[in-house]
DNA sequence: CGCAATCCAATTGCGCACAACTTATCTGGC
DNA sequence: GCCAGATAAGTTGTGCGCAATTGGATTGCG
C-alpha cells in the first residue's frame, strides 16, 4: 500500500486501478458535492448547472452576458445553455433578448425574483464547504490545484 | 458555523463569486479532464464510464461483481448502470449472467475481447497524467485529498 | 457593392446521472 | 408452507453535457 503511493505513474500504467487514479477521484468528488448541493437548492428549485448561471449573473450586475459570455464563464456550449437558461426563464428567473446592435446575440438578464434570489442564498457555499471536512488552507490549495488543471487541459486544447 | 470557513469563501471577493468555490473547480477540472479521456477512449469506441467499469472488472479477474457490487465501487445505480451495460454487451466487451444461486442477481463478466482490451489500454493513464501538469507528488496528494472528501460526504449521508 | 466565410444561438441525437417506480426474487417470522 | 418485508435489476422521466447540424445575422475581402 505504501510503495503505490511512492510511485504513481508506474503502478498505475502498469495495473490499471480504479482506487489510484486522479481521474476516478475527481469524478468521484464531483459528484459527491454535487450531491450535497442537490437537497440544498431544491429547496430554490434549482438544479446545480443552472445555480452556476445564477452565479455568473449575479456576478456581472448590470450588465447582463450573451449565451457566449455563459458559456466561456461556464465552459459549456448553446447546446447546453439554450434549454437551460429556457427552464430558468419559465422559472421567472431570467429574461432572454435579442440584442438589437447584433440579433445574433441573445443577453441573458435578471428578473426581479432571479435578482433576489442572491439574498437568500448567501449561505448556501457555506453550508457546501462545511460538508467537505477540510480545513480553509486545505480548501483554497485544492480550488486552486483544480484551476491550474483546469487551465492547463484548456491551453494544451488552444494550439 | 465555523468562521475559517467563512474566510475561505469571502476571500477572493465578495460574495457567491463563481471562481471562489471548489465546487465549481471540480466541476470545472472533472470535465476537462474528461475532455483529455473523450478522444482517447474513442479509439477504443469507449466512453468514460464505460472505461470506469472495465476498470473494475479488469481488478477483479475471475470473480465477476454483480450490477450492486459494480455499483458499489463506482457509486452509480442500477438507472446508470444498466443501460450502460446493455451497451457494453451490445459491443461484445461485457456478458450478463443471472445468478444461479440468487436469480435477482446479474453477474457482469468479461468476454475474451473484453478481457484483451486491458493490454491495449496500459498506457492510457500515463497519457491523461501527463496532460494534468502536475508532477507525481502533486497527483498523489490531490487524488488522496479528493478521496477523502469523497468519503467524508458519504459517511455523513449514511448517517 | 456582392457574396463567401464567419459567427451566434438553437436544435437534434446520444449517453450519462439520478429520482421514482415496477417486477421478480428471496428471506425471516410464524 | 405462507406471506410481509426486503432486496436486485430494470424502466421511465427529467436534466445535463457534448458533437454535429441548421438557420439567420454579420463581417470581410475583392
Amino acid at each position: 500500500m505504501r510503495n503505490w503511493i511512492a510511485s504513481y505513474v508506474f503502478r498505475v500504467s502498469d495495473h490499471l486501478v480504479l482506487r489510484g487514479q486522479v481521474c476516478f477521484a475527481l469524478y468521484a468528488a464531483s459528484r459527491a458535492l454535487t450531491d450535497v448541493y442537490r437537497p440544498i437548492l431544491d429547496e430554490f428549485g434549482l438544479t446545480y448547472p443552472q445555480y452556476l448561471v445564477l452565479l455568473v449573473l449575479w456576478e456581472r450586475g448590470d450588465d447582463p452576458p450573451t449565451v457566449s459570455e455563459l458559456g466561456a464563464a461556464l465552459r459549456l456550449d448553446s447546446g447546453t445553455l439554450s434549454p437551460l437558461l429556457k427552464r430558468l426563464a419559465a422559472a421567472g428567473l431570467v429574461v432572454r433578448t435579442r440584442s438589437v446592435l447584433d440579433e445574433r446575440r441573445v443577453e441573458v438578464g435578471l428578473t426581479a425574483d432571479g435578482a433576489a434570489l442572491r439574498q437568500r442564498m448567501t449561505d448556501v457555499p457555506l453550508r457546501v464547504a462545511c460538508s467537505t471536512g477540510l480545513d480553509e488552507a486545505e480548501l483554497v490549495a485544492l480550488r486552486d490545484t483544480l484551476t491550474r488543471v483546469t487551465e492547463t487541459i484548456h491551453r494544451q486544447k488552444e494550439q
